[in-house]
DNA sequence: CCCGTCCTCAACCCAAGGGTTGACAACCGC
DNA sequence: GCGGTTGTCAACCCTTGGGTTGAGGACGGG
């Protein structure tokens, strides 16, 4: 499970993860404030966010140790890519068939 | 992990998952015809398919033994919805961060 | 300078996930 | 109706993943 795109979907699989995504989206936060509204230790958020950070989700630019952590929300651009992409080709099939469906439609009128 | 979300994000996780989804957005198919390019045996790719329908990206309509495989792109939207929900409130902050350092900038130039 | 706070690393536990083999049910062609 | 093809179920292996506790490292405010 190298390659970035696993990365990101497992990421995003999990309800925590994408609860910390939606509230990073509001703005940076540092792990003590994002740990705060769970149940779960400190140390527990501290891997999620460390998941998100390998997926690329997430950045801490700074080198200081209670830095924030920052939402990189480019890099969900790179999942509605691959999703738009099949969702796409997927539709113009329907509507492939729907022409075809219609052609056959006039067919049966006029024989 | 109950919620349709995670079940989603987690079943698109799987590079496997994500190359039957982006075959099945050319056409309809078999079990058999799916596993045909793997080299994993057809009850993995059988539990695959399972997986993507439990997660509701896929359906079987037949009741029959040979049924095809069908892809379900509405349930992308679902994921694209998510998403894009986060990355335009991101969005939204930067260039609001942007106002805010183009009035301060302002007011360095008049004081 | 030093104490408390904040965070991470390490080791471990248990559940879930992807894979395999083996058996077996259901269908199709004949 | 029978034999081969097609798909699923079941049991099992091993790895991954989320969680915990325990220890320890690095700052920041006094």
């Amino acid at each position: 499970m190298t390659d970035p795109l696993s990365r990101v979907f497992s990421a995003l699989a999990d309800p925590t993860r994408r609860d910390l995504v939606a509230r990073l989206a509001a703005g940076d936060a540092t792990v003590g404030q994002l740990a705060a509204p769970y149940r779960v230790t400190v140390q527990a958020v501290s891997k999620h966010v460390k998941v998100l950070e390998d997926a690329g989700l997430v950045s801490r630019s700074g080198d200081s140790h209670r830095r924030p952590v920052h939402l990189e929300a480019d890099v969900l651009d790179l999942m509605t890519a691959w999703i738009e992409r099949y969702r796409r080709q997927a539709e113009q099939r329907y509507r492939r068939l729907d022409a075809v469906l219609a052609v056959m439609e006039e067919e049966t009128q006029e024989p």
